[in-house]
RNA sequence: GCCCAGUUGGCGCAGUGGUAGCGCGUUCCCUUGACAUGGGAAAGGUCAUAGGUUCAAAUCCUAUACUGGGCACCA
């Protein structure tokens, strides 16, 4: 017997169970067959999933889902990225907790601890993959530093340098002083800070007045190599050629023009510091300028700093500031808001540092991939995000792809005093020494689509599942991560690793915001999973996840979800209740209904269902799961369950045998067919229920996804059922609406009678529908007169009378249909307005015309009969006759 | 600075030319054998602003404002 309330987990684990003991996400290659793919964007191994990673992975299950129920082969690859620089950074503050430090362990144990971690956290997130219900091909798990993945790693590294590529050489790169190792330009961030703009005074070397220079950081001076005008600009002109000296070193440089130097900002004066500006890099470029290291890897002031050497940048700043206020050097100090550059793990201020790198030339791997993108074999959903993505591919810059980290990929090249560089995954021989860096992170994660099937090897698996189908992904690593997987793709095998990529948004707080751990907003899914089930946390972020648009996440409406979940539980509940314990042979049909035996809301449901099913499934085509999912939820609510099922009601309880059988049909094969539709969304409710009910449909699949979506049996489709429903609809309204303005319970069983020019129709077609709905015990034509103490409804066609006796207040009444009827009135006016616009009757299409006019003719209508009626009670109980 | 998206009832969001919808919330009524994680009824919006196109605009166009994002930045 089921349960009043559903209960989600020992459902979810039981289904869990079946799943994994059927293997059902399992998927081999197959000699002709071409399958529906997804790798997974594998999830770093830093901790447990997130409320993102609840979202991203629902959305790839209900492709996953949805592709195997129309009949593909599907396979969905599951697997970690090792993460490197976020993921020692987890380690690094475990390690600071034991107050120990990753030098004092060493490199060999450091990567020792961070095996044992990783194997934890794999264990961890897989467990939570398995719980969401992810119908992953667990035999297949791949982990980005595993000996396959490291294969294709050193496979592209080679390949590129072979082909010119990769090169090695001292540029200014983002360094990130806490992590301390080179990033990515990609791989900072910038945010707006204030700051301030400090004007210094540069003396002549030959003595004399010199000039004043505008910066931001005055702890750069030591690594000035120059100071820079504008060739236009007149107040410096007799400065150019001249050598000025830094303050408290005393070292001289010369004054050169340079267009760059804006003179509208600060004094029109640049002190270049090629080692650490970008800027400035290019202008010691173009003059020929040495570029001097005033700020180490360490973040530290180096010699060339002369008295302030072994100062933090911060504390230099500081000291150096005071010192030259100390000696009138600083001539003036302004608030400046700047851009700072923060590095995207940790969030500390990046430094521009020269040094020694490798480097992946990008160019010519983006025109691939921006003709990729041109000819439609890779497309962005929604396709907004195909500008950004073109403009990053047309203004790229080369990858610094080394890390000084020590967990990742090491750099596959060895040195050997007096030799060429090797490019080796071995130790080419004795002496010879590997780089200590290792590649970013995001180079295994370019490679991915590839390496998970085997690639460079020629497997069979690749020939059958590469190119994949859709990523699913968030914007944020759209250049990051998708941008490179074309481009890898690409370059390596010649097509597309995925032909589409689904853009998502980030899941934020109820407020807009950005979850994070030191706001304290964080959601953890886990704990909503534990609260309300699997089914309604998915449900709740699929309704919510329109293409490309961020989610403002509230638990309210996992809550909203879970009751969903608890009303497809209940429906079913009353779909079983009325059916015998035992299904017949072949079970309930829809093929075997009579089509001239239906009733009319046998024909409206089987209408709206059979829209519904292709409602559905088309939004899952389209990338479009809250769509679905709305449909979905609109139609099972709102539409079967309460009407349908409220009307199967006194079916049930009649007498009529085939009528039953007939209401059982429709009831347990619509149910069938809108849990299967709903199977994508949420596997496990609908899982169970598949289980109580297939017998009585006639199948006998093991699990939905075997069985594949419901076929609506034939042709439904029925616009003249739907209408005509809704004019039920509409009927029982209209009393409903009625009986509670006037307090009366629905409860109380009431007469009624009916006026109208449709009333005999009324009576005899829908009379049964609108005295169980709008509980009526009896429905009789009103024999030419109004019923005493009778409140009145007005619904398309008809009237209503409903007599009651002591409950009618006749002023009452009379306000109440007086204030009806101006509503009425003013709709007529609004489609008069209309109707009688001759540029209107002119131009507009015909059918609209048509539709105006009979839209028309109805609200003219009934405001004739609201006034008649307000004329009848105007002039006293019953004393005039209505017009039938 | 350039580009993109958003601006719809208290909140969160649908809605790509024909008299505005959904969820949550609010008010009133109802514990009637599927479900109170429920049912019924109702209130609440001149669809950011100003123009334009059109017989007809939330929907198309143009400007403006605000919000968010991407890219590029003047040290």
């Amino acid at each position: 017997m089921m349960e009043k309330n559903y209960d989600p987990k020992p459902v979810e684990s039981a289904r869990l169970a079946s799943w994994e003991a059927a293997a059902l996400g399992r998927c081999q290659a197959r000699e002709g067959r071409k399958p529906y793919v997804i790798v997974i964007p594998p999830p770093n191994v830093t901790g447990a999933l997130h409320i993102g990673h609840a979202l991203n992975n629902s959305m790839q299950d209900v492709f996953i889902r949805h592709h195997r129920m129309k009949g593909s082969d599907v396979c969905w690859v599951p697997g970690c990225d090792h993460g490197g620089i976020a993921t020692q950074n987890v380690m690094e503050k475990q390690l600071k907790t034991e107050k120990v430090d990753r030098h004092v362990l060493g490199r060999e144990a450091f990567l020792a601890r961070m095996q044992t971690w990783t194997r934890e956290c794999k264990t961890t997130i897989l467990g939570q993959l398995r719980r969401l219900g992810c119908m992953l091909d667990w035999e297949r798990e791949a982990f980005t530093m595993d000996e396959e993945r490291g294969h294709a790693v050193f496979f592209a590294f080679k390949t590129l340098w072979e082909r010119g590529l990769i090169y090695r050489g001292e540029r200014l790169v983002n360094w990130c002083v806490r992590c301390g190792t080179a990033l990515s330009d990609i791989e900072v961030e910038r945010e707006e800070r204030k700051g301030n703009l400090y004007h210094i005074h540069y003396r002549l070397e030959s003595g004399g007045e010199g000039l004043v220079v505008a910066t931001t950081r005055p702890e750069t001076m030591f690594g000035d190599t120059a100071v820079a005008v504008n060739p236009k600009d007149e107040r410096w002109r007799h400065m150019v050629g001249k050598k000025v000296v830094i303050p408290f070193i005393g070292r001289a440089v010369a004054v050169i023009e340079d267009g760059y130097v804006e003179f509208e900002f600060g004094t029109g004066a640049l002190k270049v510091t090629p080692a650490h500006d970008q800027n400035d890099w290019e202008i010691g470029q173009r003059h020929g300028l040495a570029a001097i290291k005033a700020i180490g890897p360490d973040g530290k002031l180096t010699e060339a700093a002369g008295p302030y050497r072994g100062l933090s940048r911060e504390k230099a700043r500081e000291q150096i500031v005071a010192d030259l206020e100390a000696s009138s050097l600083l001539r003036k100090k302004e608030d400046h808001k700047s851009a700072v550059q923060t590095c995207y793990r940790c969030g500390s201020v990046i430094e521009p540092l020269l040094s020694l790198q490798w480097f992946v030339k990008q160019s010519d791997l983006a025109k691939p991939a921006l003709r990729a993108l041109d000819d439609g074999r890779f497309k962005i959903y929604p396709d907004n995000w195909e500008k950004p993505y073109r403009d990053w591919l047309l203004s790229i810059k080369d990858w610094c792809v080394s890390r000084q980290i020590w967990w990742g990929h090491r750099i596959p090249v060895w040195y050997k005093d007096g030799e060429q560089p090797v490019v080796s995954q071995e130790s080419p021989g004795s002496g010879w020494r590997q780089d200590a860096d290792v590649l970013d992170t995001w180079f295994s994660s370019a490679l991915w689509p590839l390496a998970v099937f085997g690639w460079p090897e020629k497997t069979k698996d690749f020939a059958c599942f590469y190119p994949t189908a859709t990523l699913v992904t968030g914007y944020e690593i759209l250049y990051l991560w998708v941008a490179r997987m074309q481009m890898m793709g690409l370059a390596f095998d010649g097509r597309a690793p995925f032909s589409s990529a689904v853009i998502h948004g980030t899941v934020r707080d109820k407020s807009g915001k950005k979850m994070s751990k030191s706001l304290g907003n964080v959601i953890d899914p886990l704990l909503m999973m534990e609260k309300y089930g699997t089914d309604a946390l998915r449900f709740s972020l699929l309704t919510q996840a329109h293409p490309g648009k961020d989610i403002a996440f509230d638990e309210q409406s996992v809550v909203g979800a879970r009751n969903f979940v608890n009303k497809l539980w209940n429906s079913t509940r009353f779909v079983l209740m009325n059916l015998p314990s035992e299904p017949p042979t072949g079970g309930y049909r829809l093929e075997a209904l009579s089509h001239s035996r239906l009733e009319l809301s046998d024909r409206w449901i089987l209408s709206r269902y059979q829209a519904v099913l292709a409602g559905a499934a088309g939004s899952l085509d389209a990338h479009d799961p809250a769509a679905a999912a709305e449909i979905l939820y609109g139609f099972l609510w709102d539409e079967f369950c309460d009407w349908y099922i409220e009307l199967a009601k006194t079916r049930l309880l009649g007498s009529e045998a085939q009528g039953k059988e007939e209401t059982r049909t429709i009831l347990v094969q619509i149910l069938v067919g809108t849990l299967k539709a709903l199977h994508p969304l949420m596997p496990f409710i609908t899982e169970e229920i598949y289980g109580a009910l297939k017998a009585y449909v006639g199948e006998s699949a093991p699990f939905v996804l075997t069985g594949g979506y419901h076929p609506p049996g034939r042709e439904w489709f029925n616009p003249e059922a739907e209408a005509e429903m809704a004019r039920v609809m509409s009927a029982v309204t209209a009393i409903r609406s009625l009986r509670s303005q006037l307090n009366v319970p629905l409860g109380l069983k009431v007469s009624a009678f009916v006026a109208g020019p449709d009333s005999r129709m009324i009576i005899e077609k829908h009379g049964a529908y609108l005295a169980a709905l709008a509980k009526l015990a009896e429905l009789k034509a009103s024999l030419g007169a109004r019923p005493p103490h009778s409140a009145t409804a007005v619904s398309e066609g008809v009237t209503f009378f409903i007599p009651l006796e002591g409950v009618i207040d006749f002023d009452k009444e009379r306000q109440r249909l007086v204030k009806d009827l101006s509503k009425a009135e003013s709709d007529v006016a609004k489609i008069e307005m209309k109707v009688k616009n001759a540029d209107f009757i002119a131009k507009a299409p015909q059918t609209q015309i048509d539709e105006a006019h009979a839209q028309h003719a109805v609200a003219r209508e009934r405001v004739a009969r609201l006034k008649e009626t307000v004329a009848l009670l105007s002039g006293g109980e019953g004393s005039i006759r209505p017009r039938v």
